[in-house]
DNA sequence: GTTGAAACACCCTCAAT
DNA sequence: ATTGAGGGTGTTTCAAC
């Protein structure tokens, strides 16, 4: 079966770059700004809602205000390939907290794994967590030194 | 001046969990949640927003519906290591939109940043884009073959 | 696609405790 | 900290065009 997913119109894009940066807009204003009334918007909202493009509003948070001062990427090479393999070491790592984001990579390294913690404390902690109960080859953290931009809006000009 | 912060109790971290997932809670529920009036929340989520840790709703959506199917996490190493040069850098990649993320790194690297684009095509446009009118010694993509974990919230515990 | 309206939920701010 | 209440705003769903 193939994901066919629903047609995105230019309004629909707009909508969309809208809600990306603010998700606290009313219906009213994001109506006027892209020329639609009230009543047209509510039924593209939930025709984008329904379609599973639109994803949930999250809160943004500061970070350091919780003491979560350092990010660090986190390169894994592993020797075990499998796909079984691959799952198990999903789940472990999804039960780290302070992971918040993991992806499969292809090039020198097989996992890079994002990672934000209180300080080389945290860190440590959390390599630990990673590196027990499961072999891992080489695991390199390459360490934040600035965040020059975070989490921008995915591009929807098409 | 010193940056001090607010103080953030264990209600304040249950609430900002909460928000993180889902920010179109009602005041209501979430009062409920952590075993507060709606009023008393209302004062939390007020002293919260004032002092900066609530940094406002974004919209997750979802990027395949938009054809935006490539993440690639790009690394760069330079020449120049002065903060003029680095600034400068900053605002040439902060008009390429399909990068998401940049971090000054330690290690290998000296920057790197996160791309979301539409296949090879529109990651050769932005490669492009990136090492035009500016001389970068290396530039490596680690390309994602799989999203295993993604847009975590931040770990409040504390 | 539009306007208008009714019913409802939620937010913000009081006052009182 | 709590409850209760009033006014204002926003959402959801109609009907009619």
């Amino acid at each position: 079966m193939i994901e066919m997913g629903i047609k995105i119109d230019n309004i629909d894009r707009k909508i969309l770059d809208l809600l990306q940066r603010d998700a606290a807009l009313s219906q009213r204003g994001i109506a006027e700004k892209v020329g639609l009334s009230q009543n047209a918007l509510w039924r593209r909202l939930k025709r984008l809602e329904e379609g599973g493009v639109l994803r949930g509003a999250r809160m943004a948070i500061d970070g350091r205000a919780l003491g979560l001062d350092l990010t660090v990427f986190v390169m894994v090479r592993t020797r075990n390939h499998s796909m079984e393999w691959a799952e198990g070491f999903r789940t472990h790592v999804a039960r780290i907290p302070q992971v918040v984001e993991m992806h499969r990579i292809g090039g020198d390294w097989d996992y890079m794994l994002k990672i934000v913690t209180r300080g080389m404390g945290g860190y440590d902690a959390v390599y630990r967590r990673l590196t027990t109960g499961f072999e891992l080859d080489t695991v390199t953290g390459f360490f934040s030194m600035e965040t020059m931009l975070d989490d921008r809006p995915l591009d929807v000009s098409g």
